[in-house]
DNA sequence: ATACAATTAAAACGAACGTTTGAGCGAAAT
DNA sequence: ATTTCGCTCAAACGTTCGTTTTAATTGTAT
């Protein structure tokens, strides 16, 4: 069938199609979405035959998956690579919050700043998966992060030892959030809050203006979740 | 063609069958998204004939507008009433940020809680339209929440006078994006965070815990976006 | 040179899509 | 009683999708 595994001694290059193909469907995926971007797009927009996809590939969800985790396999990594530094250095002290979520956008930070892997393509494409119903789609972001998020959640959870365990773990789901949802920039939004798009700020400084934002969110009060419905059943009476 | 207007003096009451679309295309559209549902499952299980969804909405993108609007509408328009009365209650004094976020979340509460207007389907429905890459469907949510995000930035303003316009803007972006997200419910990550997801909070409590996270984020201090790469680059010097 | 496996190329496959058609129906209007 | 009109229905339209097939081409080892 298909060998991608060089043999011993043989000196065959990688062909070029394959990464053809790769960066055409990172592109075409995250402008359109995986449902609405055809084979048949991404071949032509990498000049290639359409075959050559399903022979490289296999299916349209493996080409998906193969897109997704080029990237963001070593990312994540990088991430766990950095706070595993970033806690051994002031150990037997706790990092705080600040430093851990600087080892959670700092990779994706880097990785914005590199045409070579992906840029800022790559992340949007990775929050519109994140929003995505499709449940391969679901099923492999779960995989890729699982690992990672259980990293940083018990790094957050002595930093923050007063807060129970399941808000830290809804606080930890409102970042990974915010974040995919800002990295897709949805430029909608963007001219509603009376934004110049063309002047806009890149994701550097992005993500720099969230990082603030969700720490004073990770030290809020704890919620106050009793008499839910008092204040709802109050607020309207009757039509004005 | 068409006409969905009753003259005067007929008594003919509106068919079943374009409540019943339009109910199950919210539930389709929902649990797969616009591209991925089709026509005929949204027909199929509305129990009608296919041709009755063009008949009675156009086109299959008419329709989703349709199910967006029906409760997207009323439900921002109560947005900016309840904000217009608990602004007038306190004038000449400004409204406090925590009780701007009320007149933003409470409608969409007793959204969720009311089965009568699509119960918390609708508000998935809307998370996942948020991230949609679709042109229509940005359009779409620009017409209907340009208002109201206007509305709620100026009462934003003036009980954060302190905070820069464009940062102002930016936070408003991070709540609406947390607040879809979450709403949007991609379980994918409610697993990945170990949280039960049988006994898991419904959207009343989840919305309780996400409004004291936004609030601290509201009042975080500005960030610091100068010597945006020194951190960066020094991070990183060498590969472990 | 010959054999062989990997890759590309062109064409076609069956299925599923959104949409349209035209006949038929029942109730209101004339 | 006949016409009119909103609506439903089964069937088909043309297109496009992901995938497969078959043949030609390429480069490497025998």
């Amino acid at each position: 069938m298909r060998a991608e595994v060089l043999k011993l001694g043989e000196t065959r290059i990688t062909p070029a199609t394959k990464a053809r193909i790769l960066d055409a469907a990172e592109t075409l995926f995250m402008e359109h979405g995986f449902e609405a971007t055809t084979l048949r797009a991404i071949t032509a927009s990498a000049e290639v035959n359409l075959a050559s996809a399903n022979y490289h590939f296999g299916s349209k969800e493996d080409l998906f998956q193969a897109v997704l985790t080029r990237r963001l396999d070593p990312m994540n990594q990088e991430r766990v690579a950095l706070l595993d530094r970033l806690e051994a250095a002031v150990a037997p002290e706790v990092l705080p919050c600040d430093r851990i979520l600087g080892a959670l956008f700092i990779p994706a930070l880097r990785l914005a700043r590199d045409p070579d892997r992906g840029g800022s393509n790559f992340l949007r494409l990775l929050g519109r998966a994140y929003a995505d119903p499709a449940p391969f789609i679901r099923r492999l972001l779960s995989d890729q992060y699982a690992e990672m998020i259980a990293r940083f959640k018990s790094a957050f959870g002595r930093a923050l030892p007063h807060l129970p365990r399941k808000e830290l773990s809804w606080r930890l789901h409102f970042i990974m959030g915010a974040l995919s949802y800002t990295l897709a920039g949805t430029d909608a939004l963007k001219i509603i809050a009376e934004l110049n798009p063309h002047e806009s700020d890149n994701d550097e400084v992005l993500l720099r203006r969230l990082a603030p934002f969700l720490l004073a969110g990770l030290h809020a009060p704890m919620p106050d979740l009793s008499e839910i419905s008092r204040e709802l059943d109050h607020e309207f009476p009757h039509r004005p």
